[in-house]
RNA sequence: GCCCCAGUAGCUCAGCCCGGUAGAGCGACGGUCUUGUAAACCGUUGGUCAGGGGUUCAAAGCCCCUCUGGGGCUCCA
């Protein structure tokens, strides 16, 4: 907030006409004060922040300064023109009101109406102290202090019921134990334990393999996907989509990107957020780019109407979302500005059905996240209460994954949910990158008015479960950071074959057998198994180099021998050269692949006829 | 966002300390070779030394600013 206070013999004003589609209401067109502070205000986006906090603030400074001249009246004047970063209207004149709320008990406190162009005479007294302009900024949040106060209890829960209270701040707590090393990795991070890092392998990774780049033209966080890392990118969201929609049977949704800033709720979200948001103005009308999928969402449902018979209601939504992460903090595919997040939430008519239904979400993450071929750890985050009571029900979903777990017990409620969850990855130099989580959440139904009408008759609020595998782009780091740490321990590195861009790479010995590797391509590619022909100019050995650098798992070397014996030489990737008939290794594949995606090549089948990204 | 480091051919890098004609390998292009399980051979091409400014007779190099990337910190309702 900025404030520019001027001691005056008298200010007069006259309200001439609306300057905003909603100014505050008036009683009197034109007032006048006599020996008075006036306070020219404006207020500015950073205090939607903490209303209350710059309210108070302002309100100190402002008495300080009238108890020194010594006036007993003080006039607040709304006056837009002393910043270039206002906040919105309404979050302006509720900071207002709130200042002079404060005010009140102090001193005679006027006020000027809020949205109006008005004249205005002032006569100032022109002493040395007469004129003074101030900044209030919000207080720094003190969250963190107040966490140090009641500080989380950790203990380890193993999927035989045996508990492990932890002490994050003594490692030999948790060092030794015989828990899953992912587990310890996590704990350690969770501490606060540095280790020497790199960069993250992927970054390399994801170049050399022409899937991602950075993108300079665009901002921070923002990447190019070529051919084959857009076919990985669909698979995963193929597959998010698949557990959602057919799996959980959610219906699928799609909500805008863009939201008005001036709508309360949007505006609520959005302070919260604390600057994390694109913004952007257009025909002066402010715009946040959606950082999560709960703006649309909560709207739409907001004006759904849901009897208690349809409860628990599933609602998927795969989208982009955009987060002005801080610069430092976006480093390869870790973290983004922009990233692809299928979201699942589910509506419940009350905690058991919240309950089952988080199992069952459980179920199907653990189903997803043991379909990436990495390692994992999991960790709760739940209200102490909340777990004593329901420990059982928390070893019920060990079972399911056969882990052990982290459980972070909080000493009250100090979020939206009650409990939340989360699958996080170690990568391949020991850090730890969020991936799946289920929060459950039993404020923000009546918070947003999303109800359902029950039995009797009467609306209630709904338990709300949000969920997600994580970031699209996250993911993908994952996958390369997984097979980088592989090759660390000297397994060959390779991506899940139902994630490889390439499955099936045929070599013809020469152009002469280039038309029959065409046609073995082809029977392959109907069987919707991603395949291409290297057709270059290249020695065999060349060729087989370059498809193993590009970590295919299937090479198939086609000659005289292959022609002749109608049995084909191929390499398995980590594991060696094998003899199979066509048909045998098309219903491997498949096999292999299963239920998985099969999203088709989307380049030329010709290795000659691309270009080169990399 | 803050502090530190880096940016030289499409890619990986040398040259920079100590100012004096812009280098290599790979790739790409052309040719020879018709090839058997991780790099055939020969030739050609390739540069706003990230961008801008300054110092100097002379700047890839020294100084300043900006951009991009990396590391660390902070942040992650």
């Amino acid at each position: 907030m900025r404030i520019l206070l001027i001691h005056a013999d008298f200010i007069e004003y006259t309200a001439l006409e609306p300057a905003i589609k909603e100014p505050e209401p008036i009683d009197n067109k034109s007032e006048r004060f006599e020996e008075c502070l006036v306070a020219f205000c404006s207020i500015e986006k950073i205090d939607e922040e903490d209303p209350k906090g710059v309210a108070e603030l302002a309100a100190q400074s402002i008495m300080e300064h009238a108890n020194m001249i010594g006036v007993k009246t003080i006039v607040l004047y709304p006056y837009a023109h002393l910043s270039s970063n206002l906040a919105s209207p309404r979050m302006a004149m509720d900071i207002l009101k709130e200042l002079k709320n404060s005010l009140k008990p102090l001193a005679n406190v006027k006020s000027a109406p809020f949205g109006w162009y008005k004249s205005f005479i002032i006569k100032c007294k022109g002493h040395p102290l007469s004129e003074l302009s101030r900044t209030i900024l919000p207080p720094e949040k003190k969250e963190k202090k107040e966490e140090k106060t009641t500080p989380s209890k950790f203990l380890i829960l193993m999927p035989d019921g045996k508990e492990i209270p932890i002490d994050l701040s003594r490692p030999e707590s948790f060092l030794n134990l015989n828990i899953e090393p992912s587990l310890i990795q996590l704990i350690k991070n969770e501490a606060g334990l540095k280790e020497e890092r790199g960069p993250p392998i992927h970054i390399k990774l994801m170049k050399r393999l022409e899937l991602v780049d950075y993108e300079p033209a665009s901002d921070v966080g923002h990447f190019r996907f070529y051919p084959k890392g857009l076919m990985i990118k669909e698979s995963l969201e193929a597959f998010a989509t698949e557990l959602a929609v057919k799996e959980l049977k959610a219906l699928k949704i799609e909500t805008p990107m863009l939201y008005r800033l001036d709508e309360p709720d949007i505006a609520e979200q959005a302070a919260k957020f604390r600057e994390r948001d694109y913004r952007l103005k257009i025909d002066n009308r402010e715009f946040t780019l959606r950082f999560a999928g709960d703006f649309g969402l909560f709207r739409m449902m907001k004006d759904a109407i849901m009897s208690y018979k349809q409860l628990p209601i599933r609602v998927y939504e795969l989208s982009h979302s955009f987060r002005l992460e801080q610069s430092g903090e976006c480093v390869g595919l870790k973290r983004l500005r922009a990233f692809t997040m299928p979201d699942i939430h589910c509506f419940c008519a009350n905690l058991n059905q919240g309950l089952s239904e988080y199992k069952l979400l459980f179920e199907k993450y653990t189903m997803l996240t043991n379909a990436m071929e990495i390692d994992y750890a999991i960790a709760f985050r739940v209200v102490e209460e909340f777990y004593e009571k329901n420990k059982e029900w928390f070893l019920s979903l060990l079972k399911i994954v056969n882990k052990s777990a982290l459980i972070e017990l909080l000493p009250e409620m100090k979020h939206y949910w009650i409990l939340k969850h989360e699958y996080q990855a170690i990568d391949s130099i020991g850090g730890n990158l969020q991936l799946v989580t289920v929060q459950l959440d039993v404020e923000d139904a009546t918070r947003y008015g999303i109800m359902y009408i029950d039995e009797d008759g009467q609306k209630k609020g709904c338990i709300i479960l949000h969920s997600s595998m994580g970031s699209i782009e996250r993911w993908m780091g994952i996958v390369l950071e997984q097979a980088a740490k592989n090759q660390m321990s000297g397994r060959t590195p390779k991506l899940p074959l139902w994630l490889s861009p390439i499955q099936v790479r045929v070599i013809p010995v020469s152009s002469n057998y280039l038309d029959k590797a065409m046609e073995i391509a082809s029977k392959i590619s109907q069987s919707f198994i991603r395949v291409d022909v290297d057709d270059r100019d290249e020695s065999v050995p060349r060729k087989i180099r370059d498809a193993e650098m590009e970590w295919i798992p299937y090479i198939i070397v086609l000659g005289e021998k292959e022609v002749n014996s109608g049995e084909l030489s191929v390499r398995i990737r980590g594991e060696g050269i094998f003899k199979r008939t066509l048909d045998s290794l098309i219903s491997e594949i498949s096999e292999k692949l299963s239920s998985k995606p099969r999203i088709p090549l989307c380049l030329p089948m010709l290795l000659s006829m691309r270009p080169k990204f990399a």
